[in-house]
DNA sequence: TTTACATACCTAGAAGTGTTATGTATAAGA
DNA sequence: TCTTATACATAACACTTCTAGGTATGTAAA
């Protein structure tokens, strides 16, 4: 993704989110809208995106419709039904995980003077 | 850590910022200052933090100093002042990613009637 | 007293995730 | 024509964490 190692582990839930909210979206389509929307500090590398696509369609979460553009081909994902359960358990465990990190890291430390 | 794959990567800014608060913290203790700190719900495994503790400390981030307590061994872990600048860094990061984590989470999805 | 649990450290091998690098192909713009 | 953007894909590598084991002391329960 980016530099930060942070990011790890949370790819399939913003993939999985991002089908929630659009509906039916292609690779590229994902890797630009999370640049656009993480105002471009946030870029999904292709090696990582598209392997994580066919794992997810692999395990019942995705399903996939091809169609042709402007004669190029583009695979559409969408969640199935599983995938829709799945996505809003993903996004509570990200609530807790960004709960429990502000916790760690709420805290002041101790000023010594 | 724990059932979530978000966790990944975030174990070395745990680590630090829990530092940086204490002062000087031993393993075992920082295993159950985050368990504390997270209600229970995040549990860092020794096979984990351990390594982690030794690449920091080869990486000139922590200090060691060893305390014997109760006739059991203690090994005391502490910022370098480098450990202290990368803390910033670190937390910064942090921040930045939770932004952009809820940046990409928090549009609701679109209804369908 | 023996068993279990808590404290306190450690590591090797496996698993999972993501990066880097590379490949294919079309379209648009300089 | 060369570069950039679009659009897919995979293989080799790197990094982090987990699982599962090991060593050892102190304490509380059975």
């Amino acid at each position: 993704m980016k530099n930060s190692q942070l990011y790890k582990g949370s790819l399939n839930t913003i993939i999985m989110k991002l089908l929630e909210e659009n509906g039916k979206m292609y690779g590229y389509q994902i890797t630009q809208k999370v640049k656009a929307i993480t105002l471009g500090e946030l870029n999904i590398t292709e090696g990582a995106l598209y392997p994580a696509l066919h794992k997810l369609e692999a395990e019942g979460i995705l399903d996939v419709e091809m169609e042709k553009v402007d004669n190029r081909m583009r695979k559409y994902y969408k969640l199935t039904e599983k995938g829709t359960t799945e996505t809003v358990n993903r996004l509570s465990e990200l609530e807790d995980f960004i709960r429990n990190m502000q916790s760690l890291v709420s805290t002041k430390p101790s000023l010594e003077f």
